[in-house]
DNA sequence: TAATTAATTAGAATAATTCTTGATACAATC
DNA sequence: GATTGTATCAAGAATTATTCTAATTAATTA
């Protein structure tokens, strides 16, 4: 029923990969799981408020931050554009739609790794990769 | 021959893709083409200086952008880094190496296209793709 | 509860880039 | 060659996303 106090446990409860689930990053958070729009930093900053009125930007940013650092979201970048954040952890790509400006996850065809599509050089480990896309639904 | 002045003829010889080509941009593209290293705006400022003392990094910034707009080079972005210029018109990513914090252009293994890998909405019109790795070599 | 540590806040600071305005060079025509 | 119109350049101010600083608050531990 866990309607108990849970702080006996070793590990908090509220924590994902390590990472304090405060108040306003689990706010944060269940925003970017709920609206897959891939919004930026102050687009989660506005919505926040409604929830958080006395939030910060600076708050927004630091929660953002950390929830990136621990591998909670995803950041993703547009050229020079204002970073994005997308709760979608899958490996995938983003599809910049230029007409109606909005982000579409791209996936993977199945079974397609990056190494068979790319020459890159031996011995090479990657940590990360990011394909973004920009174009036009016709 | 061609030592005639080539002033009679509609379009002025020093242009690339429709860009006329003043002594600036020239030195903006030469120095790309020369040095693949793949330079930030200021970088190229810094060296475009020894050719021409009085340039401008305004003028460097605007230079990069005509050539960008006139697909004469290309910018790439590393995440929230400041962009960099790139003459390699071949369609190709970048690997961004953190241990040297170099970056190495990386090819397609030939007869690959996007649309074999990718699971694209139908109806997709692709302008530009941009795939960059970071890790290390080991 | 007191002490320690981490998180939040507000606002100042930073840094890459863009914008503005005036000066300069270039091109086309007279 | 002089004149006019257009494109480019230069210098510095302005912008904007983001980060930093210092002070406050909240949470955890002793």
């Amino acid at each position: 029923m866990k309607t108990e106090t849970p702080h006996h446990h070793p590990e908090t409860p509220d924590e994902i990969n390590g990472l304090r689930m405060t108040r306003q990053r689990q706010e944060v958070y269940r925003l970017l799981m709920d609206e897959r729009t891939h919004p930026t930093a102050n687009e989660v900053f506005m919505r926040t408020k409604e929830a958080l009125p006395n939030v910060s930007l600076a708050t927004v940013y630091n929660c953002l931050e950390a929830l990136v650092q621990h591998n909670v979201i995803r950041q993703v970048n547009f050229d020079r554009e204002p970073s994005r954040y997308c709760s979608n952890l899958d490996e995938h790509g983003h599809f910049h739609d230029e007409t109606t400006g909005t982000i579409h996850d791209v996936k993977f065809k199945p079974g397609i790794s990056l190494a068979d599509v790319l020459d890159l050089p031996p011995n090479t480990v990657i940590k990360d990769v990011e394909i973004t896309l920009r174009g036009q639904l016709a």
